[in-house]
DNA sequence: GTCCGATGTATCGTTTCGATACATCGCGAA
DNA sequence: TTCGCGATGTATCGAAACGATACATCGGAC
């Protein structure tokens, strides 16, 4: 699940782990911790699998020629130098085209969208799916927000005290705000798209039975 | 963290693990997991430090309740029709006095209002709380909404398209209402409690006080 | 009679977390 | 100058939680 996020914040350009952790810590709200101990071994976990891989870093941004060619002395490169302006020694991340179709894979995963961190994460990578993946997305999510609430109005425990009562309503009204939301987006999505944004070709939609 | 609501449930009647589950799953609403994979360790570290211990099954709901109406009866009732039937072996955990001590322990916790699902946790038990306390609890958990208000409006990334636009302006106003709810359950504390409570055990209950 | 779903206990491998250990840089105060 | 110290940066460790699964037994439906 980290997966995604990483794949998704290198596809805009390479960058090293402390920055990521930056990103992530800010594209996915104050919230959801992102530890060093679960970046680096998702980032290990990656590279093995060759979805990324490393590019030495210091400049990160331009001019670098493509090709590199990684020479064996993984450990001595990483160590290297630059001629004066010497910034501490740091890995950066790029991603490779297997790591592109992973990260298609995952952000278009209808089970993702059950998971309240994942889904936000593909909502937040909306831009780079077809309207079809994003109505797929949304309606899996309006499913699954439905339930919790046909559930939750199901259960009616009495409640103990008021505040295990607050508690309850107060989730339950979340889960009708959250709801509600998503109906939002997919109206939106179902609209011609305004021309603020590069959404292409809206009209491919004859999707209207359930309510 | 799970070591919170496995005592809380453990506090009002002695319960084996399947049934624990089914009412964390409950009382901590649909989400919260609880697998299997996390309760039945964690019953086995509280066992180890002597906070739980096992009561063999069968007479699980034994002579105390003359008071009557737990809430829970009704499913302790359904066990207990084991006359000569033998329910399949049960290992129920009854809460020690090691146990109520690290209850009222990781209850009082501060540290725990900040984190979203301990806080839900907390405050579910707060019945079990002094009003001091509850009264300190929902500071510490408002100072974090607050932080978290904060943070967010700072940051003000521009957003990339309209998906993160809309998942930032949710995500804002998501903790503004926590943050409301916050200030009214805070509200609520500061004025004479209303009784208009129905399911009370009138037991630990002399909460009254507005002092 | 037998299949099936609910009840029940338990473990395995993986992911994530929080804390911490490192090392280097920039910078201001002693 | 040197010292500390906070920000930057990479990395690991142990514990916690998860999802999946393996087991058994029970009560009914067919």
């Amino acid at each position: 699940m980290l997966e995604l996020a990483i794949l998704g914040n290198l596809k805009q350009a390479p960058v090293h782990g402390y920055e990521l952790k930056k990103r992530l810590a800010d594209t996915l709200g104050p919230l959801w911790g992102v530890s060093f101990g679960s970046l680096y071994p998702a980032l290990r976990r990656l590279e093995r699998s060759g979805a990324i891989e490393v590019v030495d870093a210091q400049e990160e941004a331009p001019a670098i020629p493509s090709t590199g060619s990684l020479r064996g002395e993984a450990a001595t490169a990483r160590l290297r130098l630059a001629p004066k302006t010497s910034r501490r020694a740091r890995k950066a991340y790029r991603i490779t085209a297997r790591g592109e179709a992973l990260f298609s894979e995952l952000l278009r995963d209808p089970d993702g969208a059950v998971d309240d961190r994942t889904f936000a994460l593909q909502l937040s990578f909306f831009r780079f799916l077809e309207p079809t993946d994003r109505l797929e997305l949304l309606q899996r999510r309006r499913a699954e927000l439905a339930d919790r609430l046909a559930r939750s109005r199901r259960n009616r425990t009495p409640a103990l005290d008021r505040y295990t009562r607050s508690l309850a309503e107060h989730r339950t009204d979340s889960v009708e705000r959250d709801l509600a939301w998503i109906d939002a987006l997919i109206d939106g999505e179902r609209r011609p798209a305004p021309s603020t944004e590069p959404t292409d070709r809206p009209q491919e939609q004859e999707q209207g039975a359930t309510a």
